[in-house]
DNA sequence: TATGAATGAGCTTTCATTCAT
DNA sequence: TATGAATGAAAGCTCATTCAT
């Protein structure tokens, strides 16, 4: 699925790129305050460092810098996960680390996470599909290193399980972002992340030291 | 913690309450499809079968609708799951069946809990701690099942794991509605119950038949 | 001129003049703090000690407390005045004493004066020309007094001279009550009285003991 | 005391006072007819040319427009007085022209003057410091007027007695406004300026051709 | 006669969007 | 390409008034 185009009246590509970044960057720290709902065109022009004219010179309509933010979250998740993640080596080791690095990502951008996840609600009917693929994709990432694991032997589920739990890994993850009202008070990262891994490995039925 | 109250101009106590259930159910048919921020008070007043004037005789502003909304979700999912859970029993069979019996709740009030898993965060900063408050209670309500079950010596879990599983189910649970989008093309509801049951209880090291 | 009729659907004259004094009380009351049109009509009901549905049965609209409250306020200070003014002696200490004690019915009534007269004005064309009329008649006794005195041999004035003299007394009367903000800073009730007197009274070209 | 600042959203200083400027006249036009509780903001957008967003450009609140208008009113009186008025001299005719220049800059501003009269109570806590300030700046003039005269020999007054007396000519002249519906059937302008001199000037005791 | 729930016109204010400069 | 003044639809909310009980 191809990214969804964003018309600018401006023709500079380059110049296009550059206020963008401008624009992504104030927007999130807006919505991250206020919501998209509260906050304005104005405001965001302004944290933007141009003028509201010249807002409208990039995009077409306010949701148009939703659609923006929530792909470049997406993308900046996207790309320290696989800066770091190796997704076949299939060995119980790459798979924790894997965790614990997604964990960390999700914590370093933790206001970012909880911005799309608040806000991609918002987005049009046309803009949603695009940012649910990505999604799609980042789980299909944990799914990639699960079918790994069981090619190699080390865990033993069926397809419909894979999919499932590259899910709970997904959102457990996120989890550490958007209740961290509550999980934050109960648990460091680190913990929180040897303990998620832990439950997800083991189980709860018998503990082995 | 006490309920916020939420003062109405009308005195007839009855009538405040029929006339709040009838708000509440307009307010959450059209929270449903347009979201909080996009629904307007004469919408809102319209669906409730009142005129405009009549609405604000029964709330202050608009976000008290989203707080008795709220408000109102919570109890019935609590109250669902208080009359057929048995929070004491301490058996797997017990936590088996309180699980599916929490998913098949989140099933019913699917657009229920989607509402207020998208709009909770609107709420103002003095109704929040009201909210969550709600949702640590429902998460207490695991942590009881899993602690009869420790001390059944059915599970072996610290107390806390015991707290993060506790939320770990109820985020699963509420994840089968808010990623609806995706897990319903993957599985029945039953399928659904059936796997996230048996993910959670052995892990995935290795697999018993 | 006779009164301004205002209708009452309740018959009972007694009735009507009970509830309609304890109306002007909690009006006057409440168009002290914030004025006629910051005050509702549910305050005024709420104030006087019935329902807003009493209300609308001993008035038609919301500008017909108004009007009573006016005429009331006017009663009063007539009342007052005539009560202790003699106004044919025609002499300067009868004169003095009605100047002396139509300032203290002002210092005494002051909110009650100051209401009106910032009210007033949002009479409807309708009522406004009772009202004015009663305060020409309170002018008109300033002019008997004065009259008195020009007969007297007291003072000399044309009649010209003592209709403006006449509204100079009434206004600088007002004036203790519509300028306190500066006023009572600089003077005493009674400093006021004798400072007044005695410029009216002697001018200012040359000072005599 | 400094002026209280109205911020308008509009960059463009000159703007901003041409903008005020057709808004303070519409206003004024528009309070005359109505007061200011009866004018809407659209109407008052009308009046002013422009529509009721651009309105908004340029004030925050309603009761700005008041602010800004009673400001306008003082300034312009101040003005027109400041011009044609010597307050140093210290002479019987001196003053005279000052009371007679005062009488006619409030009948040809007579409209203004009864606004702001009626209206300057409906100003907020935070406005009306500013503008009573104003006012006792004007009572401060006639106060220097006074003192001159003093000075020179021309009246024996007190510190009290100038201060009051000041007051008074202030309100005495504004009356010719607000209490036009009577004092107009019965003098022209000049008659009042003269007979109002005369009674200030010589009281009433008695007559000396 | 007294009540107070219901009404809806109408208010102030905001803000996404446009367009002349 | 950049600006920001102008726009007006539409929002939240109030309150005088009515009328069934």
């Amino acid at each position: 699925m191809k990214k969804r185009e964003v018309p600018a009246s401006v023709k500079d590509e380059r110049l296009v790129k550059k206020r963008r970044n401008e624009m992504i960057k104030g927007a999130i720290s807006l919505f991250k305050q206020k919501g998209f709902h509260r906050t304005t065109t104005r405001e965001i022009a302004k944290a933007s460092g141009f003028s509201i004219g010249t807002l409208y010179e990039y995009i077409r309509q306010k949701e148009d810098v939703l659609y923006l933010v929530c792909d470049r979250i997406y993308d900046e998740v996207r790309e320290r996960m696989e800066k770091d993640i190796d997704t076949h080596h299939g060995t119980i080791e790459s798979f924790k680390l894997a965790i614990a690095h997604y964990f960390r990502v999700v914590n370093e951008l933790q206001d970012e996470v909880l911005v799309m996840y608040q806000e991609a609600k918002s987005l049009t009917k046309d803009s949603l599909p695009y940012v649910l693929n990505k999604e799609l994709q980042m789980v299909g990432m944990f799914e990639n290193i699960l079918q790994a694991c069981v090619q190699n032997g080390v865990f033993e589920l069926t397809e419909q399980e894979i999919q499932l739990f590259a899910h709970n890994i997904f959102v457990l993850g996120q989890m550490w972002a958007f209740r961290r009202w509550a999980l934050h008070k109960m648990y460091t990262l680190e913990e929180y992340i040897e303990l998620q891994t832990d439950l997800l490995l083991r189980g709860i039925l018998e503990k082995r030291s």
